[in-house]
DNA sequence: AGTCCACTGGAAAGTGGGGGAG
DNA sequence: CTCCCCCACTTTCCAGTGGACT
């Protein structure tokens, strides 16, 4: 046997737990679908149909139901010669803005036609809004928009109020469009502008986090297919359901869990998932997630994080900003790399607590030293310096900080597993 | 009750880079 | 080449903020 041998199948078919996997029938959502098939019915019926917003956290079935929906919808459409209906469908995952999201809208319509795509960038956004028009009239009929994760465009809305009144203001008249908007955050809804809120969110339908009974019927049958049989222990459905329900009610979350928990025990060359392998799953995935955030930052992210390290190595932490910004201003010099404002950095710095890499605590003392806040890293100093010295520009400087913390009996701290 | 410290965080304007059109 | 577009990141400016102090 060579260093690869096969090891032993706890999957039977690991599909049922992929993210992009959607399952024949949609559970725990019964509510929501009939709300959601009622505003669609005036498609088939021919009758002028609402905009359509859904709202509700990530794994909330929100996709999944729109998937589930749109296909229904296009199959009883085809038993209607009157009923013309297309359907577009675009993540706004990486799109920062209208225009974005209408370029990505004119190249998905073009795809389907074989024809160019265009430039991300370059044109005025009158001309893109314009290409769309074109193609939407080319198009005809009613075509169902969707617009998943349109929160990311944030307060530029544009898109948002001239794709509902092109037919009004003239700009196409062959073309119904229906939009479906999808959004992982409540305060977008608030946050769009008046004019546009009224005719975006006629139709609203709510997606609330699922509680660990509905994330457990909605693994069971996923883990019904996706495991061998008696792989998995009793518990181990039920932790899933209840860690994930416990944090973001997300059926994402628990899947992922369920698949992790999986692959910790194939990768141990064991027969049974156990409760065990959840719980470390669940470490598994928090510890990647954070991992990648660190990961993801710019030049400047790493900076701010490096001179915070810096502080935590030195056992001078809570740091407040101002004694903060010094030290970073000197890992910047040994860096050779340009140096931002103060407030530039203040940005960083709530960057990162959001993506629960740093604690911040305010602090107030009045007369004497003001209001201010301090920072220390939320995540083993042993992590950050980790993906720091591998970080390119950073390596000096981490084993500088490392030996530091040494120096200061600082890296074996309790945690380390990290 | 009012003062004041030391920031905080919103808003707006600037910068440079990627790209189209003529 | 020139002029225009958009955008991510940044700087500049500054009106709050709220608890300790008088």
């Amino acid at each position: 046997m060579g260093m690869f041998e096969r090891d032993r199948q706890v999957f039977a078919d690991a599909e049922p737990l992929d993210d992009s996997y959607e399952p024949e029938d949609v559970r725990e959502r019964d509510e929501e679908l009939e709300k959601y098939q009622r505003a669609l019915q005036p498609i088939i019926d021919n009758r002028p149909t609402s905009n359509i917003f859904l709202y509700g956290k990530t794994g909330t079935g929100k996709t999944v139901a729109t998937k589930y929906m749109l296909s229904h919808l296009e199959n009883s459409a085809v038993g209607y010669d009157d009923v013309d209906l297309s359907t577009v469908w675009v993540s706004c995952e990486n799109l920062s803005s209208s225009y974005q999201v209408a370029v990505a809208l004119v190249n998905e319509l073009r795809k389907n036609q074989n024809k160019d795509r265009i430039s991300t960038t370059g044109y005025s956004q009158q001309r893109v809004f314009d290409l769309l028009y074109e193609e939407l009239d080319a198009l005809g009929g009613t075509v169902v928009i969707v617009l998943d994760e349109i929160d990311n465009i944030g307060h530029s809305d544009d898109i948002l109020y001239g794709l509902p009144r092109a037919r009004s203001n003239g700009y196409v008249d062959t073309v119904r469009p229906v939009i479906v908007g999808i959004s992982n955050d409540f305060k977008f809804r608030d946050n769009l502008s008046p004019k546009v809120k009224d005719t975006l969110a006629e139709k609203e339908i709510l997606f609330p986090p699922y509680d660990a009974n509905q994330l457990r019927s909605i693994l069971e049958p996923r883990a019904e297919k996706a495991f061998h049989d008696g792989v998995l222990t009793d518990d181990v459905v039920p932790l899933c359901a209840a860690f994930a329900a416990q944090d973001t009610g997300s059926a994402r979350q628990a899947i992922r869990l369920l698949r992790e928990a999986g692959e910790l025990t194939q990768a141990k060359d064991s027969e049974t998932v156990t409760e065990e392998n959840v719980r470390d799953a669940q470490d598994e995935l928090e510890k990647n997630q954070l991992y990648q955030g660190m990961q993801e930052l710019t030049t400047q992210g790493h900076a701010v994080l490096c001179a915070l390290a810096y502080h935590q190595a030195l056992d001078e932490v809570p740091v407040r900003s101002r004694d903060l910004y010094e030290r970073y201003l000197t890992v910047c010099d040994r860096l050779d790399a340009d140096s931002v404002s103060e407030r530039r950095v203040r940005d960083h710095l709530s960057d990162m607590h959001m993506l629960g890499l740093i604690s911040v605590n305010e602090r107030n003392e009045g007369l004497s030293a003001g209001r201010y806040h301090e920072y220390e890293l939320d995540i083993p100093l042993k992590t950050v310096l980790d993906v720091l010295n591998s970080t390119s520009r950073f390596e000096e400087l981490s084993d500088i900080i490392k030996s530091t913390a040494d120096d200061n009996n600082l890296l074996q701290s309790g945690i380390s597993d990290y």
